[in-house]
DNA sequence: CGTCGGGTTGATAACTTTCAAATTTCGTGG
DNA sequence: CCACGAAATTTGAAAGTTATCAACCCGACG
């Protein structure tokens, strides 16, 4: 894969469109390559001074337990997703973050990071943005949690899931591979797992979506969007917003 | 009221002990101070080029509007909060923002903001670590949405309240003056305001806290703390964290 | 006074969880 | 290729939590 095609170039390219110097000045961010296996959590709550992580192919969920037994997933982050921008800032991990499925990441050191901003302005900006529209999308997680009720809200999450993904050419208008299990989607929607079970095949009865065997398949992309109440302009920007 | 004394460098000091210099240097940040009435917007969602703002006086609140006409607070900003840092960089207000009293705030010019930070880098560090430290609290807020059910939940809320009243100097282990409506909690919340009214007498008949005229009276600060599984290390540290 | 926005309370309805059990899927070793 | 066990999915029934609707109270304010 050359430099311009791994994910996390792709999804810069999104917003800001990059030079070739800038592309491989984004190339020489990336240090150690590593690998963690599914379901062993890469970094828990507390920890300090970890890494910063782009992720190259596989999903992680970040996540935060509670201390009744439950566990509440903030965000899943996928391949071309910065993990961790904020617990190096912060020197210390406020969340679990544990691998859905066989991970590839590559360490990001504090020094090369502020190194290379300093160096390409335009990189930094690409980051950033990149990072506000992560929060954002936090954001517009708690809204559907608090006030979306279960089945916009699946809806609201499988167009939010696609529409990321879309960014990294890993999901088209008909679906996506999707490797996450119905107990995560509960835990990332507030709801429990048998309820998620009841929700996915309403949406399935209803002929707008299905959420089976690892894949969403869209069925009716415009049901989705007028259910959950989705921001289309999510979906629709084609070339990067800063030429 | 000297520069030391304003919100904003008490709560920045108790990240980073300010010498003199950098205190001068985060007063003349400020720019023009400008008032608001308490609710009507400050800024709507979409808006572009919004300056940002120091918080002086009052409260405000941010919040999204659904299209079912529900609406969700995403965060109160209290005295001393830095408001709009994410628009500034993202160019556009993603959500609005309402004074829920009359305010008090200092316009921040984005381009002084830069200069400041390249200047007085432990300024930057932490006017940063507020900022983490706001994110992290949305994501605590997402949490306690998603998982604590309204008694924990509004328990949660309340000492979250104090805890960054504290900072500021506007909160005691007693209580605070807090202007809130029901309502508003439960927007906040993710709950209806009728059922906000009786999670609130519940835990006022539990002798564990008084939400009543505009004032939080803790009765039982660690029935609390044990009842909403709250972390209290928010609660405790007294000193600056960087010397 | 009369009104209006909170606050309070009861009754009922809606949504979601919990518990329990069956079924299917999937990875692994034989 | 098949058998097996573990994990994930699916379904029903009952219980629990929270929302909604409706009414009433109260203090602030013109």
């Amino acid at each position: 894969m050359t430099p311009q095609q791994t994910p996390f170039a792709l999804k810069l390219s999104a917003f800001v469109a990059l030079s070739g110097e800038e592309l491989s000045a984004l190339d020489r961010l990336h240090g150690r390559r590593k690998k963690f296996a599914a379901g062993r959590d890469m970094v828990h709550q507390g920890q300090i001074n970890q890494p910063a992580y782009i992720l190259a192919s596989g999903w992680v969920c970040s996540y935060k337990l509670l201390s009744g037994g439950g566990r509440q997933i903030v965000d899943f982050q996928i391949p071309g997703d910065f993990l961790g921008l904020r617990s190096v800032l912060f020197r210390t991990a406020d969340h679990n973050i544990e691998p859905v499925t066989r991970v590839e990441a590559s360490e990001v050191l504090p020094s090369d990071l502020l190194d290379t901003f300093s160096r390409t302005p335009r990189l930094a900006t690409a980051v950033l943005w990149a990072a506000s529209r992560d929060e954002a999308m936090v954001v517009e997680h708690l809204v559907g949690i608090g006030r979306r009720d279960a089945k916009e809200r699946t809806a609201h999450f499988l167009l939010e899931l696609g529409a990321r993904l879309k960014l990294v050419q890993l999901s088209t208008p008909l679906g996506y591979a999707c490797p996450l299990s119905q107990y995560m989607l509960a835990d990332a929607m507030g709801l429990s797992a048998v309820h998620v079970n009841r929700v996915l095949r309403e949406l399935r009865d209803d002929g707008l979506v299905t959420f089976q065997h690892g894949k969403v398949t869209i069925h009716d992309l415009d049901g989705l969007v007028t259910l959950a109440d989705f921001d289309k302009s999510y979906l629709d920007h084609d070339g990067p917003l800063l030429k």
